[in-house]
DNA sequence: ATGTCTTTGTGAACGTGTGCACAAAGATTG
DNA sequence: CAATCTTTGTGCACACGTTCACAAAGACAT
């Protein structure tokens, strides 16, 4: 995290909890689909299943926001829709500016999974003069010198750091101090900034290395070399229940 | 944990938390830095700022790895480079595919943070033939009928799906049947894997979602310097309507 | 050697998140 | 109305993650 990452005060208002809160976007993905099919109430269980979680988890995360369902039926599909996107800042318009339109910049701004939910891309920002003007999306790319201008201009309080590392922090430090006080960083580089201001980061390469360390265990337990068995996490069950038994080999936890 | 052997764990691997292996890749980035500016040693309070983490979070976190620090020193820069490579399986080549080569693909085709950790881009493959044979990123573009024999020639165990989500599950099917054991998912969907797949996902619009609502809760805090969020008191108002009541027309498409 | 100073490694306390299991709420049926 | 069935909402226990605080390890000066 960032250095500024803001505390939650915790104090008065009503805490949904962070992890919860992550959630919410995919319990209303999953919403939206079943919206889009008219079914008209839905169970935990199942809504739970569309979403990848478990279903206690999911009622729990539901009971944060209010009593929204009725027992013996579910929820009701687009009442819950409308209450999660209404938590989540949904129901009004962000407008956002991207900054660095490189190859990923480009796709940002193609993506469509923004519009879709009540982000509007304000402005495309780029510090090559010779990108200026030129439309990626539909949208023509300006200079960063007018960047203060933009944020101001449009009340953009959300922006979206797609540069190289090195611009990163030089960029987020103008998009702060013009009003900005939400980032979104693609760049692989730590961000500090100052209290209030959040940070979030999506590391392209890092993914990737979290998806190699596992791959790594996985293949060292077929290889399985001395020390302890590996495929402990499976046999902690099956110990007692048979010597040298059939143990599966892939059993992950 | 009372291992406290400063012995070569080369199996000491498991028992890793999560969190930590998460953060690994972060340290690598910023020991990476130090390295290149020639840096020898660092102390944990260093690296932690250089990290964005708290100093003693990062020493536990090098704790399940080993003792691999000198007290009233610090860490050698080098060898905790190579540590933490090992650890994550950095030290090995390994092959991806690109499965969906659109704005986002081609984006992460181009993407100079893989090559250089060790991931090496196989195959690009999508599902239109127009796209047969077209380079990028210096890459020719395959068919979709030939995903079995790429992942298979070229022994590949990680697969990065950039499709529409429609076509997420299908691509992710065949990825797994032919022998990918790890999946870095961007189209925003649930992909459903067998046990022994790893899955992560990195949803752009959900990260978007989640500032919202950070910056809607700042928003609120001004105008209320006291008391509860506005919102609450609308939805507890709300929730015993009629069945068949008015639901707010604001409904996100 | 001895003492001082710096910094690691970790026990322990604390906070957050997860999942089980079940009482209560309401629908539905006879 | 009473009985039954379904499904929510939540208390509780446990697992996981974070942070504090400090003893011990080692560097370094005298």
């Amino acid at each position: 995290m960032a250095t500024g990452r803001t505390h939650r005060p915790a104090t008065r208002s009503r805490g949904i909890p962070e992890a919860t809160v992550a959630r919410l976007p995919l319990y209303l993905r999953a919403l939206t689909a079943l919206s889009e099919r008219s079914v008209p109430t839905v169970s935990s269980e199942e809504l739970a299943a569309a979403a990848g979680v478990n279903s206690a988890k999911l009622r729990k995360d539901f009971s944060y926001l209010g009593s929204y369902g009725t027992r013996g039926v579910g929820y009701d599909v687009e009442y819950l829709v409308y209450q999660i996107s209404r938590e989540l800042g949904l129901t009004q318009d962000w407008p956002v500016v991207i900054v660095g339109i490189g190859n990923l910049g480009a796709a940002l701004a193609n993506y469509g999974g923004f519009a879709s939910r009540g982000f509007r891309i304000a402005a495309l920002i780029d510090a090559d003069p010779a990108m200026a003007g030129k439309p990626v999306a539909g949208i023509p790319v300006q200079h960063t010198d007018d960047l203060e201008k933009i944020i101001k201009g449009h009340g953009v309080s959300i922006g979206v750091i797609a540069t190289p590392a090195g611009a990163a922090q030089q960029v987020c430090d103008r998009l702060v101090a013009a009003g900005v006080t939400s980032i979104l960083n693609f760049a692989p580089t730590v961000l500090s900034v100052p209290d209030g201001v959040d940070v979030r980061k999506v590391d392209l390469s890092i993914e990737l290395q979290i998806l190699a360390f596992h791959e790594q265990r996985k293949a060292g337990e077929e290889a399985l070399p001395d020390g302890l068995p590996a495929s402990a996490a499976a046999a902690r069950e099956n110990t007692d229940k048979g010597p040298d038994g059939d143990v599966p080999a892939v059993m992950p936890a």
